[in-house]
This record gives C-alpha cells, structure tokens and sequence, in this order.
DNA sequence: AGCAAGACTTGATTTGTTCCAGACAAGCGG
DNA sequence: CCGCTTGTCTGGAACAAATCAAGTCTTGCT
C-alpha cells in the first residue's frame, strides 16, 4: 500500500487527507494488530512530532468510517489493525498476547451462523482462537 | 445453584469457603455477563460490607481456578459468568451492549478449526456475534 | 484450641482513555 | 487563491478500571 493508496482510500471516505492520517494507516498496514501506545510511537518516527490526542483521534475517525478495525481480546487494550474484506480471524497466545491473522472458517461474513440468535440481527462473527505461540511452547517446554 | 453447591465447587478447586466468594459465585449464577462494578454492588447486597479489593481477589482467583470465564468484547468493560462445560458463545448488541448466551454452533472446544495455525497451539475458539438487540431494533424503527 | 497460610481491608497508585477550550494550521470547494 | 470548515496542538484535567502495598483477620488443618 502506498501513500498514493491510503490518500484514495481516506477521499472515499469523505475524509481529508492530513500527514497525521496517512501516517497512522500506513503504521497499521505495516504492523498489524498494534496498540495504542505503539502506534502513536510509530507514528512519531514516520511523521514527526503528533499529539496523542491527534492519533487517538484518528483511530477514532477512521474506525467509525470502516477504514481501520478495533480489536480487543480479553485482557488485552486496545488494538487495530486496517479493515480488509476478507473477514478474517485472530489466534492469540495466552502467554504473550501474540496476535495472528487466521483466514474464515467459512468465508464471508458473518461466516457463523447460531442456532438460537435471540432475535438479535446478526451481522458479523468473530472468531477469537486462545493458544500457546510457538515461541512460547518452546519456551515453556525447556 | 444452592449455597452448599457453591461450597462443595469451591473445595474440589481447592480454594477456601469464604462469604466473600460464595457471595460472588451465587451473583453470577444469578446474573450471567455482570461486569466487575455490578458484581460489586450486588454482592454488598446480599453479604454485606465487602472491599472492591476482595471481589477482584475473588474474580482472579476463581478465574484462575476455572470456575469463572472472563469476557470482554471489544469497546466493553470485563465481565464474567460462571464456566459451565458447554462452550456456549455470546451475541452482542453494537448499540447498548447487551449479551446473550447462543449454543455452540458446532458442539465441542475448541469447535472450530482454523486453516492456518501458525504453529500456535489452539485450545479454544471463542465466538462473539455482532449485531443489534430487539429492543435497540424496535428504537432504532420508530 | 492453636497456628500458619491464605484471604480480606484500607488506601494509594498506575494505566488507558476521554474531555475540555482556545489558538492555530491545513484541506478542499468555489 | 480565498475563505470556510475541519482537523490538530498544547496541556490540563478528569475518568474508570485495574493493580499494588502493608497490615489485619479468618479458614481449615493438626
């Protein structure tokens, strides 16, 4: 993904392009599934001097606009990662917090479908698999 | 749930019988998916004073024990319910947060297999269905 | 009944996140 | 290129959730 990319993507949106915007996708698209924290230090050494509240800002815009996707496994803050169409999952490590993409079971959203939804209307599935990273298994295995 | 099955669960996990955590397993039982600050009031109600300190002591330790499952979908404050065996999942409203309990689409943990593992080692598959509650439908509508 | 490990209390602290307000800067349509 | 609108900055302050620390009490074993 290029600048030129995120540049389209963010006019698509309705949103204005700023430094602060391209940089915080950019950060994303090449480092998935960070948080807060780490982005805002990414974001710096792309970008320049950025507030924190600009980039808390901007995950906010651009997840409200589809752009960017909010994941929170239990017991872990927040992370984001840039919104794809292809409905993919996450494996996390108990021991480290590793985060993975696993590509649907199914694929296409929601790519489960319960048997009793309650009357709710369903919209999207998310999986989240809970296990040990490989470099953890190995450590714990010595 | 009686008190005295509350009791017998606590010694077979090897944990002492205290007011404090009888309170809070009874609570639960009671009222499934209630976040930490719920658990609190509600177990002043029915034991009396108890430090906020001691439910989460509680919570971590029954957790810990396997007694109690921790659930925190994205955007959601932490919340628990009593671990039953039949890795059930949970639908959630996107407008007021609502959860429901859904039968496992498939039967058994972890039930669903992911395609790539990247050599994680999978113990669960953890489900949560998106959507909008009725109430939140019926609102949204008028 | 007595004892020690474990559990609880009190109170302070950290962490992640949001809100505020006013001034400034920048994007984009005309 | 001008001006309106939107976004960002400074920098505080506030917030809720969760954790830490030290001392006291209680449970359950002997």
């Amino acid at each position: 993904m290029t600048g030129a990319d995120v540049e389209v993507k963010l006019r698509e949106s309705g949103l204005r392009v700023t430094r602060q915007r391209v940089a915080v996708l950019t950060v994303l698209h090449d480092h998935p599934h960070t948080d807060t924290d780490t982005v805002i230090r990414r974001v710096r050494e792309v970008a320049g001097d950025v507030s924190h509240q600009a980039v808390y800002d901007v995950l906010r815009a651009l997840t409200d606009a589809g752009l960017l996707r909010r994941i929170q496994p239990t017991g872990s803050v927040a992370r984001y990662e840039v919104r794809v169409g292809d409905n993919h999952h996450h494996v996390v490590c108990r021991s480290c917090g590793a985060i993975a993409d696993v590509d649907c079971a199914v694929g296409h959203a929601p790519c489960l479908t319960p048997s009793d939804h309650h009357g709710f209307v369903i919209d999207e599935a998310e999986v989240t698999y809970w296990g040990v990273c490989p470099t953890c298994a190995a450590a714990a295995a010595s």
